[in-house]
DNA sequence: CGTCAGGTAAAAA
DNA sequence: TTTTTACCTGAC
Protein backbone atom coordinates (compact mmCIF):
# COMPACT_ATOMS: atom_id res chain seq x y z
CA UNK A 1 0.00 0.00 0.00
CA UNK A 2 1.32 3.52 -0.86
CA UNK A 3 -0.19 5.54 2.51
CA UNK A 4 1.21 8.78 0.93
CA UNK A 5 -0.68 8.24 -2.41
CA UNK A 6 -3.97 6.96 -1.04
CA UNK A 7 -3.69 10.04 1.80
CA UNK A 8 -3.11 12.81 -0.44
CA UNK A 9 -5.75 11.34 -3.36
CA UNK A 10 -8.30 13.69 -2.07
CA UNK A 11 -11.02 10.94 -1.29
CA UNK A 12 -14.00 12.88 0.27
CA UNK A 13 -13.87 10.23 3.15
CA UNK A 14 -12.17 13.00 5.50
CA UNK A 15 -9.15 15.39 5.05
CA UNK A 16 -5.89 13.91 4.93
CA UNK A 17 -4.66 13.24 8.50
CA UNK A 18 -2.02 14.82 10.52
CA UNK A 19 1.42 14.39 9.01
CA UNK A 20 4.15 13.93 11.48
CA UNK A 21 7.44 12.54 9.50
CA UNK A 22 6.91 9.99 7.48
CA UNK A 23 3.56 9.01 9.69
CA UNK A 24 0.01 10.19 9.52
CA UNK A 25 -2.23 10.50 12.65
CA UNK A 26 -5.62 10.78 13.35
CA UNK A 27 -8.37 10.22 16.17
CA UNK A 28 -10.46 6.94 15.74
CA UNK A 29 -13.13 5.71 18.00
CA UNK A 30 -12.94 2.40 18.80
CA UNK A 31 -15.65 0.74 21.17
CA UNK A 32 -16.98 4.45 21.85
CA UNK A 33 -13.25 5.45 23.33
CA UNK A 34 -11.24 7.97 21.24
CA UNK A 35 -7.91 6.13 19.96
CA UNK A 36 -4.99 8.31 18.65
CA UNK A 37 -4.20 6.05 15.55
CA UNK A 38 -0.45 6.00 13.78
CA UNK A 39 0.63 4.67 10.61
CA UNK A 40 4.11 4.87 8.80
CA UNK A 41 4.60 4.81 5.10
CA UNK A 42 5.58 1.05 5.75
CA UNK A 43 2.33 0.39 7.09
CA UNK A 44 3.73 -0.18 10.48
CA UNK A 45 0.51 0.82 13.07
CA UNK A 46 0.62 2.18 16.76
CA UNK A 47 -1.59 3.70 18.72
CA UNK A 48 -2.12 5.63 21.67
CA UNK A 49 -4.80 6.57 24.33
CA UNK A 50 -5.68 9.59 25.78
CA UNK A 51 -4.00 11.06 29.02
CA UNK A 52 -5.57 11.00 31.92
CA UNK A 53 -8.35 8.81 30.52
CA UNK A 54 -8.90 5.49 32.19
CA UNK A 55 -10.26 2.89 29.84
CA UNK A 56 -8.57 0.16 27.89
CA UNK A 57 -9.51 -1.12 24.18
CA UNK A 58 -9.58 -4.27 22.78
CA UNK A 59 -6.11 -4.96 21.00
CA UNK A 60 -7.94 -6.98 18.20
CA UNK A 61 -10.73 -3.55 17.78
CA UNK A 62 -8.51 -1.82 17.31
CA UNK A 63 -6.38 -3.84 15.04
CA UNK A 64 -10.25 -4.34 12.50
CA UNK A 65 -10.70 -0.62 12.81
CA UNK A 66 -6.88 0.10 10.77
CA UNK A 67 -7.68 -2.77 8.49
CA UNK A 68 -10.94 -1.16 7.94
CA UNK A 69 -10.18 2.39 7.24
CA UNK A 70 -6.94 1.37 5.00
CA UNK A 71 -8.90 -1.13 3.15
CA UNK A 72 -6.70 -3.47 3.82
CA UNK A 73 -8.80 -6.59 3.44
CA UNK A 74 -8.70 -5.75 -0.39
CA UNK A 75 -7.28 -8.22 -2.72
CA UNK A 76 -5.45 -5.40 -4.68
CA UNK A 77 -3.01 -8.04 -6.42
CA UNK A 78 -6.45 -10.19 -7.67
CA UNK A 79 -7.65 -6.35 -8.69
CA UNK A 80 -4.00 -5.72 -10.83
CA UNK A 81 -4.68 -8.93 -12.63
CA UNK A 82 -8.01 -7.85 -13.89
CA UNK A 83 -6.81 -4.43 -15.06
CA UNK A 84 -3.80 -5.89 -16.69
CA UNK A 85 -6.26 -8.24 -18.66
CA UNK A 86 -8.04 -5.12 -19.75
CA UNK A 87 -6.25 -3.03 -22.64
CA UNK A 88 -8.22 0.30 -21.75
CA UNK A 89 -7.02 -0.49 -18.01
CA UNK A 90 -3.83 -2.02 -18.41
CA UNK A 91 -1.59 0.92 -17.25
CA UNK A 92 -3.52 1.44 -14.51
CA UNK A 93 -1.47 -0.12 -11.51
CA UNK A 94 1.76 1.69 -13.14
CA UNK A 95 0.22 4.84 -12.24
CA UNK A 96 -0.97 4.47 -8.96
CA UNK A 97 0.38 1.28 -7.05
CA UNK A 98 -0.46 0.55 -3.90
CA UNK A 99 -3.37 3.17 -3.51
CA UNK A 100 -6.20 2.11 -2.01
CA UNK A 101 -9.46 3.39 -0.69
CA UNK A 102 -9.25 5.59 2.16
CA UNK A 103 -12.77 4.69 3.88
CA UNK A 104 -14.33 6.76 6.76
CA UNK A 105 -13.75 6.71 10.18
CA UNK A 106 -16.86 8.15 10.51
CA UNK A 107 -19.93 8.32 8.29
CA UNK A 108 -21.23 11.68 9.60
CA UNK A 109 -17.77 13.42 8.91
CA UNK A 110 -17.61 11.52 5.27
CA UNK A 111 -21.29 12.46 4.68
CA UNK A 112 -20.40 16.57 5.33
CA UNK A 113 -16.97 16.23 3.67
CA UNK A 114 -18.53 14.94 0.59
CA UNK A 115 -21.15 17.64 0.70
CA UNK A 116 -18.23 20.35 1.13
CA UNK A 117 -16.36 18.80 -1.70
CA UNK A 118 -19.56 19.47 -4.19
CA UNK A 119 -18.32 22.09 -7.05
CA UNK A 120 -15.21 22.93 -5.17
CA UNK A 121 -11.50 22.69 -4.88
CA UNK A 122 -9.83 20.19 -3.09
CA UNK A 123 -7.46 22.72 -1.55
CA UNK A 124 -10.16 24.60 0.19
CA UNK A 125 -12.62 21.55 1.12
CA UNK A 126 -9.58 20.45 3.63
CA UNK A 127 -9.07 23.68 4.85
CA UNK A 128 -13.01 23.93 5.81
CA UNK A 129 -13.24 20.36 7.38
CA UNK A 130 -9.88 20.81 9.44
CA UNK A 131 -11.59 24.13 10.37
CA UNK A 132 -14.87 22.40 11.65
CA UNK A 133 -12.85 19.99 13.91
CA UNK A 134 -11.18 22.99 15.34
CA UNK A 135 -14.09 25.26 15.82
CA UNK A 136 -16.60 22.86 16.67
CA UNK A 137 -15.01 19.40 17.18
CA UNK A 138 -14.52 17.55 20.62
CA UNK A 139 -10.77 18.12 21.39
CA UNK A 140 -8.73 15.14 23.20
CA UNK A 141 -5.02 15.45 24.26
CA UNK A 142 -2.51 12.31 23.60
CA UNK A 143 1.06 12.33 24.56
CA UNK A 144 1.79 12.81 20.89
CA UNK A 145 -0.46 16.31 21.22
CA UNK A 146 -4.06 17.29 20.73
CA UNK A 147 -6.14 16.49 18.47
CA UNK A 148 -9.99 17.58 17.51
CA UNK A 149 -12.38 14.78 16.29
CA UNK A 150 -15.31 15.98 13.38
CA UNK A 151 -18.37 17.47 15.33
CA UNK A 152 -21.26 15.64 16.17
CA UNK A 153 -24.63 15.71 14.57
CA UNK A 154 -26.11 17.77 17.47
CA UNK A 155 -23.47 20.16 17.68
CA UNK A 156 -23.67 20.75 13.63
CA UNK A 157 -27.13 21.14 14.40
CA UNK A 158 -26.98 24.09 17.42
CA UNK A 159 -24.39 26.08 14.91
CA UNK A 160 -25.47 29.25 12.98
CA UNK A 161 -25.57 28.17 9.23
CA UNK A 162 -24.33 31.24 8.03
CA UNK A 163 -23.41 35.06 8.96
CA UNK A 164 -26.93 36.56 8.15
CA UNK A 165 -28.63 33.80 10.67
CA UNK A 166 -25.95 34.49 12.98
CA UNK A 167 -26.66 38.16 12.77
CA UNK A 168 -30.03 37.99 13.61
CA UNK A 169 -29.81 35.66 16.82
CA UNK A 170 -27.15 37.60 18.32
CA UNK A 171 -28.18 41.03 18.56
CA UNK A 172 -27.66 42.19 15.43
CA UNK A 173 -23.81 42.45 16.04
CA UNK A 174 -21.90 43.73 12.57
CA UNK A 175 -21.85 41.34 9.85
CA UNK A 176 -18.18 41.73 9.81
CA UNK A 177 -18.27 40.08 13.69
CA UNK A 178 -20.03 37.53 12.36
CA UNK A 179 -17.63 34.36 11.96
CA UNK A 180 -19.28 31.80 14.10
CA UNK A 181 -20.80 29.72 11.61
CA UNK A 182 -20.47 27.28 8.93
CA UNK A 183 -19.95 29.76 6.38
CA UNK A 184 -17.28 31.13 7.83
CA UNK A 185 -15.35 27.83 7.33
CA UNK A 186 -15.19 28.92 3.71
CA UNK A 187 -18.07 26.76 2.65
CA UNK A 188 -19.67 29.07 0.58
CA UNK A 189 -23.55 28.32 -0.11
CA UNK A 190 -22.67 24.79 1.14
CA UNK A 191 -23.27 26.09 4.61
CA UNK A 192 -27.29 25.78 4.40
CA UNK A 193 -27.06 21.87 2.82
CA UNK A 194 -24.80 21.15 5.45
CA UNK A 195 -26.84 22.45 8.69
CA UNK A 196 -29.97 20.68 7.15
CA UNK A 197 -28.09 17.45 6.07
CA UNK A 198 -27.29 17.14 9.98
CA UNK A 199 -30.68 18.38 10.96
CA UNK A 200 -32.06 15.17 8.31
CA UNK A 201 -29.97 13.21 10.00
CA UNK A 202 -31.52 14.14 13.28
CA UNK A 203 -35.06 14.04 12.64
CA UNK A 204 -35.62 11.85 9.32
CA UNK A 205 -32.86 9.56 8.91
CA UNK A 206 -30.79 7.09 11.37
CA UNK A 207 -27.12 7.61 9.76
CA UNK A 208 -26.60 3.57 10.29
CA UNK A 209 -29.77 2.44 8.16
CA UNK A 210 -28.32 2.97 4.96
CA UNK A 211 -26.09 -0.20 5.65
CA UNK A 212 -28.23 -2.46 5.74
CA UNK A 213 -29.49 -1.32 2.59
CA UNK A 214 -29.03 -2.67 -1.09
CA UNK A 215 -26.96 -0.45 -3.07
CA UNK A 216 -29.79 1.13 -5.42
CA UNK A 217 -32.03 1.51 -2.60
CA UNK A 218 -29.34 3.23 -0.79
CA UNK A 219 -28.46 5.45 -3.72
CA UNK A 220 -32.17 6.78 -3.77
CA UNK A 221 -32.42 7.27 -0.15
CA UNK A 222 -28.97 8.98 0.38
CA UNK A 223 -29.92 11.93 -2.18
CA UNK A 224 -32.59 12.67 -0.03
CA UNK A 225 -30.62 14.25 2.37
CA UNK A 226 -30.23 18.14 0.91
CA UNK A 227 -26.96 18.65 -0.74
CA UNK A 228 -26.45 15.31 -1.91
CA UNK A 229 -26.86 14.56 -5.69
CA UNK A 230 -25.80 11.71 -7.52
CA UNK A 231 -22.06 12.55 -7.64
CA UNK A 232 -21.97 13.23 -3.85
CA UNK A 233 -24.18 10.04 -2.70
CA UNK A 234 -21.86 7.71 -4.72
CA UNK A 235 -19.00 9.26 -2.66
CA UNK A 236 -20.58 8.58 0.53
CA UNK A 237 -21.84 4.65 -0.40
CA UNK A 238 -18.07 4.29 -1.08
CA UNK A 239 -16.13 5.87 1.06
CA UNK A 240 -18.92 5.87 3.99
CA UNK A 241 -20.83 2.94 3.52
CA UNK A 242 -17.88 0.59 1.58
CA UNK A 243 -20.42 -0.33 -1.10
CA UNK A 244 -17.69 -1.04 -3.98
CA UNK A 245 -19.66 -0.78 -6.65
CA UNK A 246 -20.40 2.69 -6.96
CA UNK A 247 -19.02 4.37 -9.12
CA UNK A 248 -18.66 8.28 -8.70
CA UNK A 249 -18.88 10.73 -11.84
CA UNK A 250 -17.98 13.90 -11.87
CA UNK A 251 -17.06 15.94 -15.27
CA UNK A 252 -13.40 14.53 -15.31
CA UNK A 253 -14.43 10.93 -15.10
CA UNK A 254 -16.82 11.62 -17.80
CA UNK A 255 -14.23 13.42 -19.61
CA UNK A 256 -12.07 10.29 -19.27
CA UNK A 257 -14.48 7.71 -19.87
CA UNK A 258 -16.06 9.71 -22.84
CA UNK A 259 -12.30 9.68 -24.54
CA UNK A 260 -11.31 5.77 -23.21
CA UNK A 261 -14.93 4.54 -24.32
CA UNK A 262 -16.69 6.01 -26.64
CA UNK A 263 -14.47 7.60 -29.32
CA UNK A 264 -14.16 10.60 -27.32
CA UNK A 265 -17.90 11.50 -27.77
CA UNK A 266 -19.11 13.90 -25.27
CA UNK A 267 -21.43 11.65 -23.09
CA UNK A 268 -23.71 12.87 -20.27
CA UNK A 269 -22.47 12.10 -16.83
CA UNK A 270 -25.61 10.30 -15.89
CA UNK A 271 -24.92 7.81 -18.73
CA UNK A 272 -21.23 7.20 -17.70
CA UNK A 273 -22.19 6.24 -14.44
CA UNK A 274 -24.80 3.59 -15.55
CA UNK A 275 -21.59 2.55 -17.72
CA UNK A 276 -19.78 2.21 -15.05
CA UNK A 277 -22.12 0.00 -13.06
CA UNK A 278 -22.50 -2.29 -15.70
CA UNK A 279 -19.12 -2.69 -17.21
CA UNK A 280 -16.75 -2.80 -14.10
CA UNK A 281 -19.48 -4.36 -11.19
CA UNK A 282 -17.86 -4.28 -7.91
CA UNK A 283 -14.43 -3.04 -8.98
CA UNK A 284 -16.47 0.18 -10.22
CA UNK A 285 -15.52 1.88 -6.79
CA UNK A 286 -11.70 0.84 -7.13
CA UNK A 287 -11.17 1.04 -11.24
CA UNK A 288 -12.85 5.08 -10.74
CA UNK A 289 -10.55 6.16 -8.05
CA UNK A 290 -7.63 4.92 -10.27
CA UNK A 291 -8.59 6.35 -13.45
CA UNK A 292 -8.81 9.62 -11.96
CA UNK A 293 -5.30 9.50 -10.79
CA UNK A 294 -3.97 7.72 -13.98
CA UNK A 295 -4.94 10.25 -15.52
CA UNK A 296 -3.88 13.30 -13.36
CA UNK A 297 -0.67 11.34 -13.29
CA UNK A 298 0.22 10.47 -17.09
CA UNK A 299 -1.24 14.29 -18.27
CA UNK A 300 -4.13 12.93 -19.71
CA UNK A 301 -6.29 15.00 -17.54
CA UNK A 302 -4.56 18.53 -19.26
CA UNK A 303 -5.35 16.77 -22.35
CA UNK A 304 -9.02 16.54 -21.74
CA UNK A 305 -9.29 19.53 -20.22
CA UNK A 306 -11.53 21.84 -22.00
C1' DC B 1 -11.69 42.40 -13.10
C1' DG B 2 -13.32 37.89 -15.69
C1' DT B 3 -12.98 32.88 -15.52
C1' DC B 4 -13.05 28.54 -13.31
C1' DA B 5 -13.12 24.62 -10.03
C1' DG B 6 -13.88 17.03 -8.47
C1' DG B 7 -22.35 19.56 -8.37
C1' DT B 8 -26.87 20.51 -6.58
C1' DA B 9 -31.45 22.36 -6.63
C1' DA B 10 -34.87 24.68 -8.84
C1' DA B 11 -36.81 26.26 -13.01
C1' DA B 12 -37.53 25.62 -17.88
C1' DA B 13 -37.39 23.16 -22.20
C1' DT C 1 -36.57 13.15 -18.64
C1' DT C 2 -33.14 16.04 -20.04
C1' DT C 3 -31.05 20.84 -20.24
C1' DT C 4 -30.13 25.56 -18.16
C1' DT C 5 -28.91 28.72 -14.36
C1' DA C 6 -27.44 30.65 -10.00
C1' DC C 7 -24.45 29.89 -6.46
C1' DC C 8 -19.63 30.99 -2.17
C1' DT C 9 -14.86 31.59 -2.67
C1' DG C 10 -10.08 31.91 -3.66
C1' DA C 11 -6.67 31.12 -7.23
C1' DC C 12 -4.99 32.58 -11.65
Amino acid sequence: MNLELTQKSGQTSQPPWKRVGNSYQDVVFVGGCPVLFKVDSELNFDYELPVDFDFSVSEKQVDCEFRRIFDLDFDLGKFYGYLRNDEKLCLLPDFCNGLRLFIAKNKFECIISSISSANNSIVRWTKSMDLFKEKWGEKYSFPSGDFFVFPTVDTICSVYGDELEEFEFKDNVLIEDCVDNLKSCGVGYRSKYIKQAAEFFNFQLDIDDISSMRYEEAFEVIQEVPGVGPKVADCILLYGYNFKEAFPSDVWIKRIISYLYFDKRDVSVSKVRDFGLDRFGDYAGYVQLYLFHYARKSGLLEKLRK
